[in-house]
DNA sequence: GCGCTCACTTTCATATTGAAAGTTTATACA
DNA sequence: TGTATAAACTTTCAATATGAAAGTGAGCGC
């Protein structure tokens, strides 16, 4: 499944006038190139955002609270516009887990998942030259593991 | 080849006093978790590394010059930044290609090319999911491509 | 009403980014 | 001897992004 630039899609054109607002930047679905690697870098081209994916896919998290919790702590702001991102480009999205008040669980769509073997690459990179953790999905079902807080 | 944290090396500890120098942001090799993935996103997580990776690897762009001109416009500011980062970490060395003046090429080494499976996941989601191009590294022989400026 | 939880949002200081101009070293003419 | 050109950076500075911390709001339990 394709993602499809919901609110936007032309690339860069017109400049803009004044600072650009906080929708505006999540917003933002045009591409510096066509290539592959630089417009999937748009999207997940940062520190947090993969990590997030690997949460959602890999450790169960699926609420702001468990997505916080993890290891690298991110920024309460950071992790609130890195899912409302993440939503607006289709790879994320959330459903009411409770009414009253109404909270919402954060869940990866097809084109979410679809990072998993960019994930396992990236994973493989740095446990050999970076000396990193491994982490195998299939020995953990997927629904969380006490060994990644 | 494990990429050795050549003038550093100990997580976070104590925090510094002041703003950080350029050669102190260069040459931070400490990590935010055990985590492989947030280890190599300390490395790559930008929206720049990986594509000056990617003409490294695939476009037989080893020069300045040569690595500005790609489509994405990279600042000639940031590319000095990230090919100093690039060699402080090992994934990149230069060698002279002339002297008076003595100018270099830049070349990825070992652990610099083990990133081709991370660069052709990437690439294949970026095709599938943002109608990204593909490029085929076996058609090219890793020197240079009229296609890709 | 009072305190508590979860899920954010806001604020603001600092850090990063990027456009553009400047510097350095050396060759090539005129 | 000047002037121009070229590659490879470096510097400058305004705009943007990050992140620590405090604040907000909706509802529950007592």
């Amino acid at each position: 499944m394709k993602v499809s630039a919901v609110l936007c899609g032309s690339d860069r054109s017109e400049p803009h006038r004044g600072p650009m607002t906080e929708m505006q930047k999540t917003d933002d679905h045009s591409f510096r190139s066509h290539c592959s690697i630089a417009r999937t870098l748009e999207l997940v081209g940062d520190k947090w955002t993969l990590l997030v994916v690997r949460d959602l896919l890999w450790h169960g998290k699926h609420t702001f609270q468990a997505l916080q919790g993890s290891a690298e702590r991110i920024p309460t702001n950071m992790l609130a516009e890195r899912l409302r991102r993440l939503m607006s480009w289709g790879l994320v999205r959330r459903e009411p887990y409770q009414d009253r008040p109404v909270r919402y669980g954060y869940y990866l769509t097809e084109a979410g998942w679809a990072l998993e073997p960019v994930l396992l690459q990236v994973m493989q990179w740095g446990h050999r030259h970076l000396d990193g953790d491994w982490y195998d999905p299939e020995k953990s079902g997927r629904n969380g593991d006490s060994e990644w807080d």
